[in-house]
DNA sequence: CGCGTAATTGAAAAGTATCAACACTGGTGG
DNA sequence: CCACCAGTGTTGATACTTTTCAATTACGCG
């Protein structure tokens, strides 16, 4: 599922009205450019204004996985801002993305000193949270069938705008199993 | 894995010796006890004293798959107290547990007036984060032996602190398949 | 048209769940 | 002291699910 944050993203094209210096700055990416790298010291946050991302980890055995699709107003590098360590994910535009960009230690600052920001964070990591745990438990519980039906009744489109092999390592499973899958609950 | 978070604990003790009021309380629970139940309101948040807990889902088919086992100082409830949501997960006491319990209404009050104490929390949500990413998208990645051997080497006591039924529950496999498992790695 | 990438499919192999039967343990009461 | 019981752990046989791998097709684009 592709997942959203319209009130970050509101709360920070607010403030970037009101602070008109450079510590906030737009940049955007095309299709298959990497914003953030696994296992890379990472030194800006990230809120997603308008495309769509994936975040992914490369195993060591080569598979990718998929942890989520990031759409607009979430958020990325934000964990590697708290805790200072380095990237566990990649993070990928899938396509035309463009981003705010904030500097890690303007971010500490505003963690700090901008209450409501703090809250927006808090918020964020712990919904955040809250879909990864249900999500994986979700995944781990069910039959792929069940897996496949609860993804298609959550985002509709979401076989349309994103590849089959993305799906599947979403999923968690090979592009043969999802086909299998799909041609069973389609007729 | 058992989680645990040292520095918060450390912290939640010196500040319960400087502020001697009763907001933030002791309480013990036995073995099996219930102290967060699913899709019920949480109007405190706890950490961790002593003893081990685990955070589980159940799944709209009967099954449990098993979050995480929490150790000393790992905090739960604070999800529930920072998005205003119902608990998603249960937790359970495995043996004899010690907490200490924070309305949630001071942990606001905390949150906001004490920089120290809102740096430990946004710590501690991307490490439960970081955690729960990076492990289910290696169990989701790897076979089931891998699995296994992981969870061994992380805590090489854990099969002995923990129930069969428990660990097959928390890689979100049956109780037969870890013993096939266990089998054929431990001769 | 021809090339590269993505999607599809079949058949065999590997992995996992299901289910029922059996073993082990500690506690209880006759 | 033994029989019984409940909970937990163990095991084998079978059915089912998913992966693997290779071959084939479909699609977009210079």
């Amino acid at each position: 599922m592709i997942r959203k944050n319209a009130d970050l993203l509101q709360y920070i094209t607010e403030k970037l009205l009101k602070e008109s210096e450079d510590t906030i700055i737009a940049q955007s990416f095309s299709s298959g450019e990497k914003i953030v790298d696994q296992k890379k010291r990472v030194f800006s946050v990230y809120i997603i204004k308008s495309g769509i991302t994936k975040c992914y980890l490369t195993e060591d055995n080569g598979v990718d996985f998929i942890q989520e699709f990031f759409g607009e107003g979430e958020i990325f590098g934000e964990l590697e801002a708290i805790n200072g360590e380095v990237s566990f994910c990649c993070i990928e535009a899938i396509n035309a993305v463009e981003v705010y960009k904030i500097e890690a230690s303007y971010f500490d600052q505003l963690l700090e000193k901008d209450i409501t920001f703090n809250k927006h964070i808090l918020k964020a990591l712990s919904k955040k949270l809250t879909y990864t745990a249900v999500r994986h438990a979700y995944n781990q519980s069910h039959t792929l069938e069940d897996n496949l039906l609860r993804l298609i009744h959550q985002f509709p489109t979401l076989i349309d705008e994103i590849s089959k092999q993305d799906i599947a390592n979403y999923l968690g499973i090979t592009p043969r199993s999802l086909n299998r899958v799909l041609s069973t609950i389609k007729p």
